[in-house]
DNA sequence: CACAAAATTGGACAGTGTTCAATTCCGCGA
DNA sequence: TCGCGGAATTGAACACTGTCCAATTTTGTG
């Protein structure tokens, strides 16, 4: 079969992402494959790779689209939330981890080849969630340089992302520990109040 | 060829999990191959399924052996250290995820087949690391009960994990972040600190 | 010395990412 | 309206992967 153009590009790519990102949910990094994804649109692999160089490309695309995901997750959580935004910040990344434990281990999972950068668009996106999180820090620690808030957002999502990937693999529930995202809340606690008192 | 008893069946399983090893810490988790170990060792695939079931038997045995590098690691920083031993501990778990960044990695990249747990022998070893960082905290939280200091240590860890995770995949440096390990160490100080006036 | 059991091989199978010649079609210019 | 260049699409080919297993050779034991 030759040329169809029953999609144009931007469809197309929209397409193959969109199924990409299922099937990543579905199966998980380990088991994703390109040519499922293309027979599962009724293409065949070569379109694929017509329209992603590789596929880290994809695989890049489709994790892009988790983190826009979990962007507007975390967002709609905080809308309602009036006090104690943080408790609400550390459940929302815990609870979008877990109700999409594929797509969210598959953004841990995929490492770019030495050499490949990000491109440019969809580092950006991914920059949304450090983001709000700055934005909260920047509303409970008035006054502090942006630097500073900068860097504790960092440090801050680090802390919840550490207890995340413990409490997703198992580690936590191995020991007893029936509560990390108490535990994670009260290690961001303990670094919001010392920021404080500096 | 048929039989050769070139090697014990001990002999062979050392060769191979050293040879894998070598070959994690050469070339990463994305590239390792079982072929590649039976072909560096001379012998060939089926010799590798003979002694391991299967794939994620050797990549078990290999983390493990990682595991036991990484406390020696620690043990030793922490053996001419006096005072200030946290600094000693988060640095050590640092420089060891740099030092052997591959395979550090392929600890985490690694993820067990659903139902396939870990064989004990396995988890006993890997606790050890756990038990170095509790002795720490005991030393410094006298009094406390045995499970109020099993929290902590594993929350510290995570913690740190979570940090060096950022600073082995380029996230810190990307925002101007040049030490981790020291954010890291105060997470590390205030929840200790925390601790402490509970 | 014979024989069962263990070890070792390498080919087979189904799958992977990647490349690319061949084919078909679309849109544009004449 | 026709023709043609370029774009899209395919699927076969290549080199690789994990896994399985019949065939072969050797070992240790009875």
């Amino acid at each position: 079969m030759g040329r169809r153009s029953d999609h144009s590009r931007a469809e197309l790519r929209e397409l193959i992402v969109a199924e990409g990102h299922r099937q990543m949910a579905d199966h998980g990094f380990a088991r994703f494959s390109a040519r499922q994804v293309a027979r599962a649109i009724g293409y065949s692999v070569g379109t694929v790779y017509n329209i992603f160089p590789s596929l880290d490309h994809l695989l890049v695309a489709i994790n892009t689209r988790t983190f826009a995901l979990w962007s507007e997750f975390v967002r709609q959580r905080l809308e309602g939330a009036d006090e104690d935004r943080i408790a609400v910040l550390v459940e929302a990344y815990f609870d979008f981890a877990r109700e999409h434990t594929n797509l969210w281990m598959a953004i841990y999972d995929h490492r770019l080849p030495e050499g490949m950068p990000l491109p440019p668009e969809d580092d950006a996106s991914r920059r949304e969630l450090t983001l709000i999180v700055i934005r909260e820090l920047a509303a409970l620690l008035p006054g502090r340089s942006e630097h500073e808030i900068e860097r504790l957002a960092r440090s801050l999502i680090a802390t919840v992302h550490g207890h995340c990937t413990y409490a997703l693999n198992g580690s936590f529930e191995l020991m007893g520990e029936t509560d990390p995202v108490g535990l994670a809340l009260g290690r961001a606690r303990e670094a919001i109040a010392a920021a404080k008192a500096a």
